[in-house]
DNA sequence: AATGAATGAGAGTTCATTCAT
DNA sequence: CATGAATGAACTCTCATTCAT
């Protein structure tokens, strides 16, 4: 029935009545009290469970990497698992992350503190390849991870399957992201040459 | 009156209730059918305005720069333009930006011109700037676009002034968006020629 | 400003708002009650002025009338009074009379005693027409006089000045009401003729 | 529930609020939206449904009548029927009929649809009458038969149960009516003949 | 396990009314 | 004398929620 999560993505918070929801389940508004004891209820568990599978699916994939796969990759890696679970999969991560800013205080505890769980995920992996190097000096990974999210979940707003693949579009934002984030390619090559740098 | 874009930014479409609007301008509900029709007048109205005035806002940056400038720079001034609208000066541009899937069709024949608009001329940049060589290859900047847009846009969510300048973060993006974009640097002809830069 | 006694025919009581009634006198709705105390008292005022003036207009008929009119042609006249005046003269008369039933008693207190005057004077002929024989007798003058007072009433709802004029409508009212009063003429003609009846 | 015909008749169309209704209904206001989609719809469906069934049984009672019957009398039954439905059973064909000419065009349709196939029934009758030499040449029926029809719509607005019986107004009603229309009796011929009648 | 019927709280909206100007 | 601006009361209507079935 939790597929009530496809309302909550077309008209927020706010906006997801009960009568859509079940409409929706091919029910009448009042069966939902059977599974749920409030319409609040339906959503915090709702927009718990966008995170929460979110979060599993991501820390399946990089479990399942090669060990020894560079922090970048592993960047690289979670942007395509965020992408492809957003678009491809889950209506419950858009419904998580669309409507996180308008959910009273009251409902987000859990939702919130598995938000803060998925993003020290990120944060690990940021770290990680900015000690290692892969993270230029003029870029605040700190900053640079938010604005990388964004980018990621605003996909949900104008992607149109019908214009490009998701296979396309995760393409394109991994080298979006690469770049963004890599430091010039300066000291390998030019290692070899001469003592250019230090 | 109209500083109940205030109101849509945190509640969302749905979730607007005249009621918080009317008190956040220290007037009762009633006085807001004195200037407008309707909720729906006044939320339309609103969420047009947002997207309008940014895009006023960026017409008068680009025709502020002087002649020559290369096409990768105006973008990122666009950027500048972007985040400073957003974060210092509108509710509005933020109640446009953040409730534009929750609108129903009816309101948005207004504001999705508006939109359009406004990203026509993102395009022209990105355009201009593949057409100069300032966009590696394996970007599509159809695609980079609603990228870097998206990226800017969720810094709304996510900003938080008391941990970063709005300057950082403008710088940041910039950094971001600069890599993201520019083609690898030639590292054959580049030996003798100096620092990277765009 | 008391042509406000228009909107009243056309909405009722309940339905006719101050807004209607200012627009219709080239004013501001606030304006009515440099006249006015309230929506009440235009009503009162414009409701006893209806029935008012009718009475007023029936009594200088009749008073016009040469001195040993018959009753019967008194109320004829009548009839011709009170249809011609609801259907040429004046929106008040309408206002009042449609609305009787659907004001509340506290309005209708002077009003209420107009009307008792108006079907006073129409009781009077009554009474002296069924004196004078010219009443049959198989009919209750107390039941004729609102079966006469509801055909000419309601023409307002039916009469289109297009398709009659009021001088035939008359006409055809005053036949149909001598004819449903008077007695069959037997005794005139009859009582030269034989004794067939006592 | 849809005797909430009954507020209609009392207090007008604009004046009939669903919580009246309701409370006649002995109900909460918003439960009416469970039958009627709106108040209009509650508004339109009663009053069509008042023509309607004035306009059954007319034919029914007319369909009762023995074959043969004379068009004067079955004008006379069609009297007794309208008079009956209107006083005794039914506050639907009041509400239809008082705010004829106050509901709004939009809700009107079937109504005034309804109140033309009334209307023609009657126009039968009275063209029937005429045919047969019934209705006396200087009465013309058009304008008799929405004469006839105002007298018995009035009678709502004052016909007092505790005064008359409702067999006392029909039998004088009909008495008034009939002679309205018949023509005057040939007194040459009649001598031979008898009684009036008709 | 699910629904039809109903309700109470609260939303948008209308309108008479006020008041400073 | 009249209006622009604003308000409070009241109305229609929506929606989460309940309850008997």
């Amino acid at each position: 029935m939790d597929a009530a999560a496809h309302v909550l993505c077309t008209k927020g918070f706010a906006g997801t009545r009960l009568t859509d929801v079940a409409e929706h389940a091919q029910l009448q508004a009042p069966a939902i009290y059977y599974y749920f004891a409030s319409r609040e209820d339906l959503i915090e568990e709702t927009v718990f469970r966008g995170v929460n599978d979110l979060r599993n699916h991501l820390k399946r994939a990089l479990d399942a990497l090669p060990p020894g796969t560079s922090p970048m990759d592993q960047i690289l890696t979670a942007a395509e698992v965020h992408l492809r679970h957003g678009l491809e999969l889950s209506d419950y991560a858009r419904a998580s992350i669309r409507n996180s800013s308008q959910i009273p205080e009251r409902l987000r505890a859990r939702h919130k503190k598995e938000l803060t769980a998925y993003n020290r995920i990120w944060k690990r992996l940021m770290t990680a390849a900015a000690a290692d190097g892969q993270i230029r000096d003029d870029v605040d990974p700190k900053l640079a991870q938010p604005l990388i999210l964004g980018a990621l979940n605003w996909s949900a707003e104008w992607w149109d399957p019908r214009r490009n693949s998701v296979d396309t579009l995760v393409a394109n934002a991994q080298v979006f992201i690469r770049h963004s984030l890599s430091p010039a390619p300066k000291p390998v090559r030019r290692r070899a040459k001469g003592p250019v740098s230090g």
